[in-house]
DNA sequence: GGCTGGGTTTGATCTGGCGCAAGGATCGCA
DNA sequence: TGCGATCCTTGCGCCAGATCAAACCCAGCC
C-alpha cells in the first residue's frame, strides 16, 4: 500500500508453468462456501495450498479475542506454506471470503515440489517477499498514519485485488462489510462508518449494505498518501 | 512479542554448519561503526549479508522523511537478502545499531549456496519465517495495544535479543535513545519518555542518558500483555 | 569557563477517534 | 407480514496521547 498501485505491480504469475494440477502428489481440489475456514491458527502445519478461485482472508485473534485481518490472498497464490518456513503450526487462521476452490497437498511433498519444478522454489521466495513487503507497508501505515488514510488505504488495496469496473464506479468483487475494514485498520466499527458516509457525502464512494462501490479512486489516493500534515 | 518470550524461542542457530567463511566465493568481512548504513532503501539489491558480530537495525522512512524501525537483527543472521526473495531492491535500510561485523557476498552467489550446503535453503526460510511472525505480532500490537504496552513489548524484545545481565538488572546491550524507541513503537518521543519515567518511579526500570536497564522485566511482561480492558 | 548541540524531562493544552447509546435499514424466515 | 438477526448510522462525552513550549542535563570543544 502506501503508494497502494506500486506494491502488486510484480506480475501476478502462475505458480508454475508445469501442470501442478495434473500432478502425480495427487492434488485435493475442494470447494469452499464463503465463511468457511481452510485452517486455524495453531493447527499443525499438515498441508499448503494453492487458491484456484475465490478469495482468502489470514486472520489472526489477540489474546482477549479481537481479530485482526493480516492479509487477503488472490487466485492463484501458494498460501498456508508456513510448514515451509519452518513454522510447526499454522500462524494464522484462513478464511474464504468468496466462495473459492483450493488445491492441496500434504506438507510432506513441498520438498519434492521444489526438486520437482524448477520455478517452485523462486516462485515461492517471490510471494513470501511479496507479503513481506506488503506487511512491512502496512507496519509503517499503523505507525504513521491517521486513521481515514488507513481506511483508504485498505479499500484501494481492496479494489486492487479485486476491484470490478461498472458503470458505477469499481466495485469490489466480493461481500464487504464495515466490520471487515475496521479489522483491517484497527479502528472500530463506528469510525469505519463514519470516515464512509463523509466519503459518501463527498462522492467518492458510494455504499450499500456489505457492498462499496469507489466512484472516485483518485480522491482516494490522494487521501491515502496526504502528509500527516506538516 | 505478544507473548515476547516465546517469538525467540525458536534456536537461532548458525547459518550453517559447514564452514561459510572460508567459502570459495570469498565473502568479504568487514567492520561497520555504530550508526553506519549497510544499505539503503532502494539500492539495487547486489549483495545479500551474514551478521557475525554486533547488531542492525532496520529502517524504513516514510514519505514526509519519518523513520519507523521495522525490525532488529542479531548476530548470527542473515540479512540483506531481499535478492532471494525476489526483490530487485533492498525494502529498508539497514544501519548498525552498535560496532559490527559483517560478511557478504554478491547476489548472484545464493543460487549457489542454496545448492552447495545442504542447511542453507532451510536456514533461510526459518530466517524468514522468524522475521514473517515477528512482523505479524508487531501488526497486531500496533492495531490493538495502548502505547504503554507497545513501548514495554519493544522494551522486552530488545533485552531478549540483546540482554545482558547485571547487578542492576538486564541492561539492554547497546546504546538505545528515546527516539529509537519512539519509532519502534509508532509514538512520540514525549510520551515515551513519559511512560519510561513512570516506570522508573515504579521500579521497574532505571534509565540514564542512552542507555536503559530493566530492574523488573516481570512487571514489563505484565504491562505489555494486559488486556485492553474490557 | 562559556557555548553549542544532542538527548531528555515535564507541564499545559488541544483533539482525533473511541466508547456508549439509541435508532434505522435490510434481510431471512416462519 | 411480522419478528428477530444483522448490519449500518449518528450524536455526544470523554480521554489517551499528540502537539506545543520551555527548560534542563551532560559532553565535548573552543
Amino acid at each position: 500500500m502506501g503508494r497502494p498501485l506500486a506494491t502488486s505491480t510484480a506480475p501476478e504469475s502462475a505458480v508454475s508453468r508445469k501442470p501442478l494440477r495434473r500432478d502425480p502428489h495427487l492434488a485435493q481440489p475442494k470447494r469452499l462456501d464463503a465463511g468457511a475456514a481452510v485452517f486455524e491458527e495453531g493447527q499443525i502445519t499438515d498441508r499448503f495450498f494453492l487458491l484456484l478461485d475465490g478469495f482468502i482472508r489470514a486472520i489472526r485473534v489477540t489474546p482477549d479475542g479481537e481479530q485482526i485481518i493480516a492479509l487477503h490472498i488472490q487466485s492463484g497464490q501458494l498460501f498456508g506454506i508456513a510448514p515451509a518456513l519452518g513454522h510447526s503450526h499454522y500462524p494464522a487462521t484462513a478464511i474464504a471470503a468468496a466462495d473459492c476452490v483450493v488445491l492441496s497437498w500434504a506438507a510432506s511433498h513441498w520438498h519434492d515440489f521444489v526438486h520437482e519444478y524448477d520455478g517452485f522454489g523462486p516462485e515461492t521466495s517471490n510471494t513470501v517477499g511479496r507479503r513481506v513487503s506488503e506487511m512491512k507497508e502496512r507496519i509503517v501505515e499503523m505507525a504513521t498514519q491517521q486513521v481515514e488514510q488507513r481506511v483508504a488505504n485498505a479499500v484501494l488495496h481492496l479494489i486492487h485485488q479485486s476491484g470490478r469496473k461498472t458503470d458505477q464506479g469499481i466495485e469490489i468483487a466480493f461481500l464487504i462489510t464495515r466490520q471487515d475494514l475496521f479489522e483491517m485498520t484497527g479502528t472500530t466499527l463506528h469510525t469505519v462508518s463514519r470516515v464512509l458516509s463523509a466519503w459518501e457525502r463527498l462522492d467518492h464512494v458510494k455504499s450499500e449494505r456489505r457492498k462499496i462501490v469507489v466512484t472516485d479512486p483518485h480522491k482516494l489516493v490522494v487521501i491515502s498518501s496526504a502528509q500527516a500534515h506538516r
